[in-house]
Parts: C-alpha cells; sequence; structure tokens
DNA sequence: AACGATAGCGCG
DNA sequence: AAAGCGCGCTATCGTT
C-alpha cells in the first residue's frame, strides 16, 4: 500500500497518445510504472491527492486536470526549477543542468485552444513532455539540491516556484470576476457612449477638436510624434518631447486639452470595448500569467495585460450575487524584504506594526513620509541625483546594515559578478558585449569616451543587481504568501463542485497583492487566511526576525479602493 | 505586407 | 527629462 500513499508520482507523454504515470523516489527512479488513456489521467491523479506530481511544466499538464474538475495540491515544475537551478550560484556544479538546453525551450501557450490534454502538436522547439526525459532531468535537479551549498533554500524556492505554476492556472480557470456594464459605464463617462465601429467616441472628438483650434491648425496630427512636435513648437510650446511629464511643466491652453486627449485615447486604445469584448467575453477577466517570467522572479503576463490594468477600471472588478471580495495587499513589501534580508534591526522597528515610511520620520531620519519614501526608494533602485538621491544619503547614516545590503549588490554587479536572492534565485551573467566592453575601457589606451561608456554600462548593471536582491526576495515572500493562501482556501467549505471555484478561491495576483473571491459568509475567515498566510511566509523566509508584513485588507463586493 | 525599433504610458 | 528597478501593450515609423 506505500505506492498508493507515495509522495512523489510522475506523469509523461507518449507518442502513441497515452501517458505514461509512474511512482518514483526523491531521486527521480521509478518503482512502478504504467501506462494510461490521456482522458483517464485526472481520475488517476484525483485517486492520489497526497502526491507531488513531477511534470515537464505546470502550464501544459494542469490546466487540462482541472479543467476535468481535478485539482493538484502539490507539484515539481520541471521547466520552472531547471531554470532556477542552471543559474543558482548556490548548485556547486550546473555543468550537466547547463547542457541540457531542451528544457530552456518555451513552455506550452496556455491560450492555446486543446479539447484535450496535448490535442495540439507542440511546437518543434518545445520542451521535452515525456517520462523519460522528465525523470532524467528530475534526477538531476534532486542532485544539483543535494549537493547544493544550502539544499534548504533551493527546496522552499522550487517547491514555491512550483506552487506558484499551479496558482497561476488556477487563477486563469477562475478568472477575475468582471462586470462589463460597470466597465461600459466608466468608458462611456470618461470617453462618451461605444461609437460605431471606425469612429472615435464623443469626448475624444472634443478634445481633439479643442486641441486643434489651440494649435491652429485644424487638420493637426495628435497621433503622431513628430508631427505633434512641430505642431507644438509652432505656437511655442518649447518641448523636447511629447510625453506628458515633460508637457505637464509648461503653462499654455493647448496644455490641458492635451493632456486630457492623451489620457483618453490612451483608455480608449488600452483597455476600451474592443478590449473589454476580447478579453471579456462574458464575466470573468482571464489573463495569462507567465510565473517566474521575470529574471528577479517575478509573474509576468502574456496578453490582455494584466499586470497593467488601470485603477481607474478598478470599480469593474465585482463579486458574483452572494459572493464578496478580499482585497489585500503589503504595505511597503520591498523595504520589509530588505530590512529583513539585512538583519536590520532600526529598520524593522521602524516598521514594525506601522506605515515604515512613517516610522522612519518618527526616528528623525528625514522630515516627511514623501522623503521616506522617496529616499528608500532611491536607495532600492540606485538613485544618484535628483530629490531620490539627496536623501539616500541620510539614510545610509540611519540604516547602515540595510544600505549596506544593497550597496554591496550594486558593486558586485558593476564588477560583472553575479548576486542572489534569499533563497537562491540568481542573477543572469554579463552579457559577452557588456564583458568585451569593460575589457576594453581598462585598456591604457582607451579613449576616454570609452571609458565614460563602460562606465555607465557598469552603473546600469549595478542598479540591476541592486534591485535583484529585493525584488527577487519579495517575489519569494510572494509566492509563499500565496502557496499558503491557496492551501488554507482549499480547506474551506465548498458552496460548488469545482475544486477550485466552488469555495473562496484566489482570483488575482499582481506581486504584493492579492484578490480572493469568496462566498460571503466565509469572506471574515478568507481575510483571516490572507493574513495568516503573510505571517507564515514571513516565519518561512526569515524565521524569527522581528518584522511584521503589514497587510491593507477589506472587503468589498467591488475592488475599487475607495 | 511584414517585421523591428522607438516613444509613450499603464502597473508593481 | 529621466535622474532610478522590473514589466506589457499600442501606435507610429522606418526597413526589408
Amino acid at each position: 500500500m506505500t505506492a498508493a500513499r507515495a509522495r512523489w508520482r510522475a506523469v509523461g507523454r507518449r507518442s502513441d497518445g497515452g501517458v505514461d504515470i509512474a511512482v518514483v523516489d526523491a531521486t527521480g527512479s521509478v518503482t512502478e510504472r504504467r501506462v494510461i488513456p490521456t482522458a483517464q489521467l485526472a481520475d488517476e491523479v484525483a485517486a492520489d491527492p497526497d502526491a507531488r506530481w513531477i511534470w515537464s511544466d505546470t502550464t501544459a499538464w494542469y490546466h487540462g486536470i482541472l479543467a476535468a474538475g481535478v485539482r493538484v495540491d502539490r507539484c515539481h515544475d520541471v521547466r520552472l526549477c531547471h531554470a532556477i537551478l542552471r543559474d543558482s550560484s548556490l548548485v556547486t556544479d550546473a555543468a550537466d543542468l547547463r547542457a541540457a538546453t531542451a528544457w530552456d525551450a518555451a513552455s506550452a501557450d496556455p491560450t492555446a485552444e486543446r479539447d484535450v490534454l496535448f490535442a495540439l502538436e507542440p511546437a518543434a522547439d518545445a520542451i521535452p513532455h515525456d517520462l523519460d526525459a522528465t525523470l532524467t532531468e528530475f534526477a538531476r535537479q534532486a542532485r544539483a539540491i543535494g549537493e547544493a551549498t544550502d539544499p534548504g533554500r533551493l527546496r522552499l524556492l522550487t517547491a514555491a516556484e512550483s506552487a506558484g505554476a499551479l496558482v497561476a492556472v488556477e487563477l486563469h480557470a477562475a478568472g477575475v470576476p468582471w462586470s462589463r456594464d460597470v466597465h461600459d459605464a466608466i468608458l462611456t463617462d470618461v470617453l462618451g457612449p461605444r461609437p460605431r465601429p471606425g469612429e472615435l467616441p464623443s469626448a475624444v472628438r472634443d478634445l481633439a477638436d479643442r486641441v486643434r483650434a489651440e494649435l491652429g491648425d485644424p487638420g493637426a496630427s495628435l497621433d503622431s510624434h513628430p508631427r505633434l512636435l512641430r505642431s507644438l513648437h509652432r505656437v511655442g510650446v518649447l518641448v523636447e518631447s511629447t510625453s506628458k511629464w515633460e508637457l505637464r511643466r509648461h503653462d499654455h491652453p493647448v496644455i490641458e486639452p492635451l493632456l486630457a486627449y492623451k489620457r483618453a485615447m490612451r483608455l480608449l486604445s488600452a483597455n476600451g470595448w474592443a478590449w473589454m469584448d476580447e478579453w471579456i467575453p462574458v464575466d470573468r477577466f482571464r489573463p495569462v500569467y507567465v510565473p517566474g517570467g521575470v529574471v528577479t522572479g517575478r509573474w509576468a503576463s502574456s496578453g490582455g495585460g494584466a499586470l497593467q490594468l488601470p485603477r481607474m477600471l478598478r470599480p469593474a472588478v465585482r463579486a458574483d450575487e452572494r459572493w464578496t471580495l478580499v482585497v489585500a495587499d503589503v504595505a511597503q513589501l520591498e523595504p520589509r524584504i530588505l530590512a529583513a534580508m539585512a538583519g536590520d534591526v532600526a529598520l524593522a522597528e521602524a516598521a514594525r506594526g506601522r506605515d515604515l515610511y512613517e516610522g522612519i520620520v518618527a526616528r528623525g531620519t528625514v522630515p516627511t513620509r514623501q522623503d521616506a519614501k522617496m529616499a528608500l526608494l532611491g536607495a532600492m533602485y540606485g538613485a544618484t541625483s535628483g530629490d531620490s538621491g539627496r536623501l539616500v544619503p541620510s539614510l545610509r547614516r540611519a540604516y547602515p546594515r540595510a544600505m549596506a545590503l544593497v550597496d554591496d549588490a550594486a558593486r558586485v554587479g558593476e564588477d560583472g559578478g553575479s548576486v542572489r536572492t534569499l533563497l537562491g534565485r540568481t542573477s543572469p551573467e554579463p552579457s559577452a558585449a557588456w564583458r568585451e566592453l569593460q575589457a576594453d575601457a581598462a585598456e591604457p589606451e582607451a579613449s576616454d569616451a570609452v571609458r565614460a561608456f563602460a562606465r555607465s554600462r557598469a552603473r546600469e548593471r549595478g542598479r540591476f543587481t541592486r534591485n535583484f536582491v529585493v525584488q527577487g526576495t519579495a517575489a519569494e515572500w510572494a509566492l509563499a504568501w500565496l502557496a499558503d493562501l491557496r492551501r488554507r482556501l482549499a480547506a474551506f467549505p465548498a458552496v460548488g463542485e469545482h475544486p477550485v471555484t466552488g469555495r473562496a478561491h484566489l482570483a488575482f495576483f499582481l506581486h504584493d497583492e492579492i484578490i480572493v473571491h469568496a462566498p460571503v459568509d466565509h469572506a471574515d475567515a478568507a481575510a483571516e487566511a490572507v493574513r495568516e498566510a503573510a505571517d507564515a511566509a514571513g516565519r518561512l523566509l526569515f524565521g524569527s526576525f522581528p518584522l511584521d508584513f503589514r497587510l491593507d485588507v477589506r472587503i468589498a463586493a467591488s475592488a475599487d479602493k475607495s
């Protein structure tokens, strides 16, 4: 009976259309192996709810299983973990991982229509999906982790990354509950009623008329930057670009309507009626999340612009009848991560139980909250001038440990080295071109121009590695938060059939914010789960270090921030 | 006609 | 006009 309760199980696609399904040990050795029809896979998964499923790619496998109504509790995503371990500086010998280049290919396209698992032929450059290749790579990874400088961190990271992949598929399946009516009302309010195809909304036309009148040119083009620039110059607005931050600085009657026009056109083209029809055919927005899509470990998105939903449209995020939303975001996540990583007790003290920026002001480091925010962002992004850079030195005096962490990361990056997050995700190596440039600039006969250019590129890379450690570790905290919350919510009372959406479930995630869609009666418990999960994530990454991850949590039918 | 690069703006 | 990180998307314009 041990086989049925085995912790590790693996699946692979067969060329005859079936699925190889295996029981394996922690090193990837097969102890039992069978062939099943693809249609039977979901039942097999359902029959072993405690298993940890090893598979090539969560997107490729889990969509179909979840569509069949079966939830997976844990997995090991071979493709995602390959990318982490191949590059991690905690891995002592990554030669064979680097040689296994088949695993560097792209993930399955989650938007591809498929009635059954793998109904479509994979692209020629896709990763392998067969059991042998999957387990061979899994064995490499297990060995790499076992021999690593700190196996515990990499076990946490690979588990968190894989859990995130499950969440991403579930988020897509659940979708963001969305009111087309509210969306339409916002568009109508800002732009005017929906126009006929090929026509502009009335408010946009009116704004364009006003702009053209102020430009003294009824035929002026507003959408071509070079032509708009010339028109502006003709009326004495001597800007160098047409960007809003530069326009804002000029006092001319054309500015106000022009900025309003740009704003309206932006809303229309990015999230107007066409976008609504394409992305919200019924009452759900289903963005495609791409776990690990950013080098730092943050998620990216593909299609729909899920990570750029304008705040203006957030009222359109609306819970179903008898359901509500739990909207939670972390206050000052990255500065808190920095304090905990660096073990900076003074910064942690400023953050404890309150707004971190207010805490910095209370210590007398800088005069205002805005100053504190600018200074801290400047420190994490590498600002050297302006309001932000000017404030960094006082921060450096007050919080030397935290500042040393980011300053060291920047120095390593400028020197061409790699940095890593708390759990071991490692920054990419500099390109060959970057190294050549630095080598050229180091030659005695190098010109001043080459030296200056090389220096500028070195500082640029330093800013990247400076931010990498903080942004990447924040992404790890967020993954731990998501993974813990996901499992808490799975234990909530069911009100429907579906294993994910038939109870309180995650509906949206964006770096440091989550939205849970919950039956009204379960909203308080869901909010509590959100808080408990944040506490658990903090303990998982930082143990007993005295720092809380403060959440702003609100329960409302709409995601509008009021 | 079909790309790629660029400007600009939205999000964290 | 980015000075300061990470993204995705749209429209325009130049190249092939």
